[in-house]
DNA sequence: ACCTGAACACCGTTCAAGT
DNA sequence: ACCTGAACACCGTTCAAGT
């Protein structure tokens, strides 16, 4: 019952650039990478490949642009508590932690690579090829934010933030649920025989080239991807507050101004 | 001069897996990624498609034991130390500290990265396609080896291996000095050019949806990235010496054993 | 302005056939 | 065992032509 006063004047125009986004985000969630093809969503949406070509730019485009809805809407579907100028940082476990909404932000992207399969790829994919397009962009955004409220100086701000975001992406793309070219989606089972698999393959290494591995093939076998994903952010998180411990009593130090000259 | 006794029986078969390898990694390194197709590599070497995969199975295989190989040669040639059960751990910065083997490791894949432009994007994408192949695998012994030696417990040595490699995967996949498909190797005038662009960009972004893309926009222009992956190294590592402060005067805590039933 | 659809220049991969 | 080279089934992309 939405009244469209004005805009539904051309109802015919049902490809818009957004549709073909949507749908090859469709595609690769069902049938997975590399099947995303021109022809697989001129079949979709019933036209031709110039009509496509006509929205789009070209299938690097696409994809950034598929990659960077699902990044959107997966940061944006959290409570986003905007601001609150971060006045008050309590020193223990409050709710609202900055540390919380990090790793908040963490798992959002975490849960949204294991519903959608082949964003773990894209993710580092987008960060090689465009470094600063709107994929990374948007993610050191929802990273920073947050960064600013812990107690980092704001000199250090683009340093640190890098670091859990390099972290954060690196572990993600480990941890693709990958089938390959499975059209069976990763089940548990499969993923443990997985895991054997590998962890009997490493035992089997030889033990001058690969001590270390060996050593912990069983740990590895009986790791949780996302409690050690957790694990690593709180590790990070570790660092950036030792090395920049939070205002606790007294001011940490800039009497002075920070002007020198 | 070599005296090759006995293994130049067939003079004729030139064509090796290796030499596929090298030669692939060749015409990555001119022509860069999406340069490497078969046909080229048979025109290189002067065969048809028929020997290629008579050697190597197919395209992913060969692109993963071109990244393989690279990744073991940057691995290798630093002075690798291999044993003396690490011994004596000293607490202040003594030369062969794990901390000082760590950033080896880690600069010697950053190093290979802006000598092989190519690596960057291959490093993650085996990471995600192959999780456990032989490039991660590489990778995690050179981490894991000085992680035993830095005070970690067993149990934990698994964990904080993968979140050293996470970030230090994470931080070359960005770094990656990308000129895309152009054939000039990018100079610095070119990545400086690029930096102030992207810089006056985000200087333009909606201040209410990218308020601390802004703020950082003239850190980001001015970063060095070999100095801020370094800086990412040592917050890691700080995280990880804290959480595991390595054994000083008196043993840490555990006086009663760590069975509890 | 938006869409059609044939056509182009390329891929990776296979496979009968050779030596 | 190793290599040849034609052939197959596919790509992404373009572009004259339509409405």
């Amino acid at each position: 019952m939405a009244i469209r006063t004005r805009q539904s004047q051309r109802l015919r125009q049902v490809l818009t650039r957004e549709r073909i986004v949507e749908t090859a985000v469709e595609l690769l969630d069902a049938v997975g990478e590399g099947a995303l093809t021109v022809r697989a969503l001129t079949s979709r949406l019933a036209t031709g490949p110039g009509a496509i070509y006509w929205h789009i730019g070209n299938m690097n485009e696409l994809l950034e642009a598929a990659t960077a809805a699902v990044v959107a809407t997966a940061l944006d579907t959290r409570p986003t508590r905007p601001a609150e100028p971060a006045g008050t940082i309590e020193a223990g476990g409050a709710v609202g932690t900055p540390q919380d909404e990090i790793r908040a932000v963490a798992l959002g992207l975490f849960d949204a690579v294991t519903e959608h399969p082949w964003l773990a790829a894209q993710l580092v994919v987008q960060l090689t090829r465009n470094p600063w397009g709107p994929v990374t962009l948007r993610i050191f955004e929802s990273v920073g934010r947050p960064v600013r409220t812990l107690g980092v100086p704001q000199g250090d701000w683009f340093t640190t933030t890098s670091t859990l975001v390099h972290y954060l992406l690196g572990a993600t793309a480990q941890t693709s649920h990958n089938t390959g070219d499975d059209t069976v989606p990763g089940s548990e089972a499969d993923r443990a025989e997985f895991l054997n698999t590998a962890s009997r393959a490493w035992q089997e290494l030889d033990p001058d080239d690969y001590p270390f591995i060996q050593a912990i093939a069983e740990q590895m076998r009986e790791h949780d991807d996302r409690e050690q994903f957790l694990t690593g952010i709180d590790l990070v998180l570790t660092g950036i507050t030792t090395l920049h411990p939070p205002t606790t009593s007294r001011p940490p130090a800039p009497e002075r101004l920070p002007s020198p000259e």
